[in-house]
Parts: C-alpha cells; sequence; structure tokens
DNA sequence: TATATACCCTAGCATTCTACTCAGGTTTAA
DNA sequence: TTAAACCTGAGTAGAATGCTAGGGTATATA
C-alpha cells in the first residue's frame, strides 16, 4: 500500500484544476504558487496523469491543463492509481503469491482493506470535494494569498521598470 | 500513511501466536519457520510489540512469546501501530500544518481516509481472524509443511549421529 | 555447574522509493 | 521573434525497508 505526499499532491493538483475549471486552461506555474508545490514535480505527476486521460493539455502561451472530462467523473481512487500505480494493500499484488508462491497467512485480510480503502476513494469524485464548504474555504484562502503575491510582484516590476528607465 | 511487509509481518506473526495460543510459549524460531519470516527481523518487530504490551516473553529454554491478553481483545490496528507507529493518511500527522503551517486543500479528505481505514482494522481482532475459514485452512498447510521439514531435519540427525558413532 | 535454548539489543548495510532539481527540449499565441 | 507554457530524461540527497551480524542475558535441564 502506498499513499505518500505524491499521491496527495496529485489529488490536490487535480482538486485544483477543478475549483479553476471556470478559467480555461490552468498552468503549472498557478498550481506550484497556490499549492506550493515544486513545477518540475508537478510536470511528472501531471505527465502521468496525461498518459492516464484524467488531464488535457494545452501547450503554449495562456495555455495549462484542464481535465478530460466533468469532475463528477472523476474519481480520487483513479488519481491515486495515476500516479502511484497500485493502491492494493497486498504484497503479492492480489495474486496471492506472498509466501514463496502459495498464500500466506493474511493475504485475505490485505485484500479485505484493499477493497475497502478502493470502495472509499472510488466514491469520492472531484465535484464532491469541491462541493465541500471547508474545501471552499480553503481555496479562497489560497486564492487570495496568491492574488497578494502577485500584486506584490507586479509593484516591484513597476519600480524596477522605472528605475531602469 | 505506511502499511507494508513490516506491518504485514507483524500481524501475521501475531496471528501465528493466536492461532498456537494453546501449546505454552511460542518460539520465535518456530513462527520463523512456518511463516518464513528472518528471525532476526521478528525480534526488532517483537521488541516494539512487546514495548506496546502486545506480547509477554519467557526467557530460556523451552521460553518464547504469548499474546499478553486474549485475542479477542487484540485487533489488527493496535498490531500495526505498534511497528510502524502510525497508520495515519494526512502528510501533518492530523495536525492540519500540512501547507506551509496552514491546513492543505485535501487535508479534511486524508483525515476522512484515515478514520475510514483505522475503523476497520480496530474492528478486527486476532479472535475473528482465527475463526475465518480461509485463515485456518492455510495455517493447517503451513503447520503440516513445519512438521515434514523437522522430520527431514531429525532423520539427517539420526544419520549424522550414526555415522559419528 | 555446564550447556543449550531462547530472548534481547545495537550496529550496519544494500536496495528501493520519495521528492525533488537541473538542463535541456518543443509548441504556439501574441 | 519572443516568451509562455508544456514536455522529457537524467541525476540526487535523504529516508525507509528488510534484512544480516554479532554480540549479550536469562533459565530449564542434564
Amino acid at each position: 500500500m502506498r499513499l505518500t505526499t505524491k499521491g496527495r499532491y496529485a489529488v490536490t493538483a487535480m482538486l485544483d484544476l477543478a475549483l479553476h475549471a471556470d478559467n480555461g486552461p490552468i498552468s503549472l506555474a498557478g498550481i506550484s504558487k497556490r499549492q506550493e508545490i515544486s513545477l518540475s514535480y508537478l510536470e511528472q505527476l501531471f505527465s502521468k496523469l496525461r498518459q492516464n486521460d484524467l488531464v488535457s493539455s494545452v501547450r503554449g502561451p495562456g495555455g495549462g491543463y484542464r481535465l478530460s472530462r466533468p469532475s463528477e467523473e472523476i474519481f480520487v481512487a483513479q488519481i491515486v492509481d495515476a500516479v502511484n500505480e497500485s493502491i492494493d494493500a497486498t504484497n503479492c499484488g492480489g495474486s496471492g503469491s506472498c509466501r514463496n508462491g502459495a498464500t500466506c497467512l493474511t493475504h485475505h485480510l490485505w485484500c479485505d482493506l484493499s477493497e475497502q480503502i478502493h470502495d472509499f476513494l472510488s466514491g469520492i469524485s472531484l465535484a464532491s470535494l469541491v462541493a465541500r464548504k471547508d474545501i471552499q474555504e480553503v481555496s479562497e484562502r489560497l486564492d487570495k494569498e496568491e492574488a497578494l503575491q502577485q500584486a506584490e510582484a507586479n509593484s516591484m516590476q513597476r519600480i524596477t521598470t522605472a528605475s531602469l528607465g
């Protein structure tokens, strides 16, 4: 079973995409700033998300990423699967060859657990997350932070330009 | 979230203990043979299980380990916790300081998932595993294998002793 | 009292994975 | 033409896993 920052980052980034779906393609630079995830790392994650047909990309200026289908049809389990390869809790990948080719004593237990986690994460769509009040609140906070940083950057730019001119 | 061979080995070993509870203290050597887990590794795991008061030990010949309480009162979550330290799915240990001191976008989602997994594993006692037919079948197979190996070892011993005498 | 069985403890180590960085591309709107 | 964006592969520090090695210490039995 693997559920680490990798999978969490992927879900966070996809949720950011869903939250800003109305603003056209979303650049990784924007996600990077809002969610504080390294840009290069995001690029690697989105490479896998694209391979798994969860997002589509638009190249060139003004480009970015879009969800490849409505947020109602994208589930957390799919995202974690895409970057982590597996949310399987068994050691044998469910094959039952965990104790030297045969079934180990606790094989069935881990199968049950895997199913449990998978069912849970498969039942949660991006749309259902977007609808949550706690998530909306956090999202608004992050948007404001980003706007503030952008304003500061612009003001620095004006000063620099003025002193150069 | 961590759920790897370490936690699986620990649960397997504890289940082995529960299955052979009637035979007095169980030696790690026996568990090592039946479950094919390295003896030294088992010693490390049992050190943690003992610290967490899940097993008690008997030293000297004929010694070994015993469950520290009835198998009805020992749950899988406790075992995984003992060796893995945490089955928490969040990055912040549940504190909500996951995005630079503040709450990240998906914090609540991972909290929910952690609760889900914990509830599941907390509901499964060693006794309920012992009662499962699929586990009984695997256990019988492993006991037979061990008995067979023991018989072979004894016969080798006789040959060696005979040739020496 | 000697011996062997078993628990106990610490250190180290190869391998794997994570979470990046770096250094280059290529595409395309303006 | 420029620059914003996507795209790709290689490399890397640090942490964790799953061990091994080599010492103990306690105690039942001969």
